[in-house]
DNA sequence: TGCAAAATAGCACGGTCGTTCTATTTAACC
DNA sequence: GGTTAAATAGAACGACCGTGCTATTTTGCA
């Protein structure tokens, strides 16, 4: 019941930044390719999905053999996990941080959400790991799947807490039920991901942006939305 | 000795509308197996996502070779194409032709949410090709991803219609805009599949049922929606 | 500078895949 | 019932997959 991943997402970003040349400085040659295959694999994966990775056309994309780029792993399956650990990083530090930096409430649920929404709005173009995943493991038990669901059950978690800051700081309404209000959030960025992404429909933006104003007049306190 | 009809395996136990002894009368055994070919395959498909079915997980099902499986088709491609138009008729028949007998406005509109809730729970046990599919295929152009986007369409096309009815009957409120109340409906049955599929989480059906009423309270004629 | 250790490459194995070709069995019709 | 076409099986091919094993190259350090 009580899982909890080792790197939750409320803990400052780790000094171990991730790709570009600067965060290379200081590592040996091995963690510096292993980076750079994890990178790699990180935009094959939200191209493809995690199960069409292949070890094969990630050494294609680095410019590696096969067995190199296996060597840094040990099985595809832990390559996988390093690619939803690097994902979940890089979300964390779009999305997360900065919306810490806005004061408890309804800003920095905004915030969450707004952050949230550009990143997918980014991800049209490019796919997303945190949604393909989840219908390519849903029914595929192991410890890629336990690694994805921890990472999205931590992020979920986040901005359940936001709500509920939101509540305690009176920018809610005495009835507003803090998961439900979650729940219809995710879908609208479900929503804007499929119709957008998939259907490749226009305005997907603008409706995901109006539904979460529609959310605010349902459960925000009067006072505060304006 | 005790040989059963080769579908029988492919098939649950309760009664299939359109794969029954009932739809094989009159068909010649060519069509017929290529009927169970594509009942095995559509729950193939559901559990394991198009992309991951194989027609020689197809064969081991039927209980026949890969080949003569193969011949039925004359491609993966095809294949995939039956399956999508499967599923299509099925839940045209499931959610939206229940829904047609039901007066033009809310009642419709809300006979073919609930319909459709409905077809989605069920489906947290075995998987939906219309959201695996778009995840899937959302990258991949070609004559699958054409026949999935279409059926797609069409069926929000018609959910479209029917809010627009509601709209003309004076259900709905003057400033509601269709295209978003359809949006955001869409939301709630992708956050469902994914929260209850993916996550597990539970209560998630109630959250999308109080999600609609929720979108009513927002849209709804206020002398309709009690 | 030399040497041990780490990093990477090369190669091969067993497996699964979609597909093709050919042979054999089964069904449909006169 | 016999004949013809349809339906199905069987084997094989080439491609790609993950992985293990063994060389070879490169790196980091005394």
């Amino acid at each position: 019941m009580s899982e909890q991943p080792e790197f939750a997402i409320a803990t400052p970003a780790r000094p171990e930044v991730r790709s570009g040349a600067a965060s290379m400085r200081g590592l040996h040659k091995g963690q510096q390719t292993k980076q750079a295959i994890v990178d790699a694999a990180l935009g094959l994966a939200a191209q493809i999905g995690l199960e069409g990775l292949s070890i094969g056309a990630v050494a294609e994309v680095t410019q590696m053999s096969k067995s190199g780029v296996f060597a840094h792993f040990g099985s595809r399956e832990e390559l996988q996990i390093s690619v939803i650990r690097e994902y979940y990083a890089r979300f964390s530090e779009e999305v997360f941080t900065p919306a810490m930096n806005e004061p408890r409430g309804l800003p920095r649920v905004r915030a969450l959400f707004t952050h949230w929404m550009n990143l997918v709005a980014q991800e049209i173009q490019s796919g997303c790991i945190f949604i393909s995943g989840a219908v390519e493991f849903d029914d595929r038990p192991g410890p890629v799947r336990d690694a994805l669901a921890s990472s999205v059950k931590t992020w979920l978690a986040a901005l359940y807490r936001a709500v509920v800051l939101a509540k305690q700081e009176g920018h809610l309404l005495g009835d507003a039920d803090e998961v439900q209000m979650a729940f219809e959030i995710h879908g609208l960025i479900l929503a804007l991901h499929y119709e957008a992404r998939f259907l490749q429909l226009p305005g997907a933006v603008e409706r995901a942006n109006k539904g979460f104003e529609n959310i605010l007049k349902r459960y925000g306190n009067l006072s505060c939305v304006a």
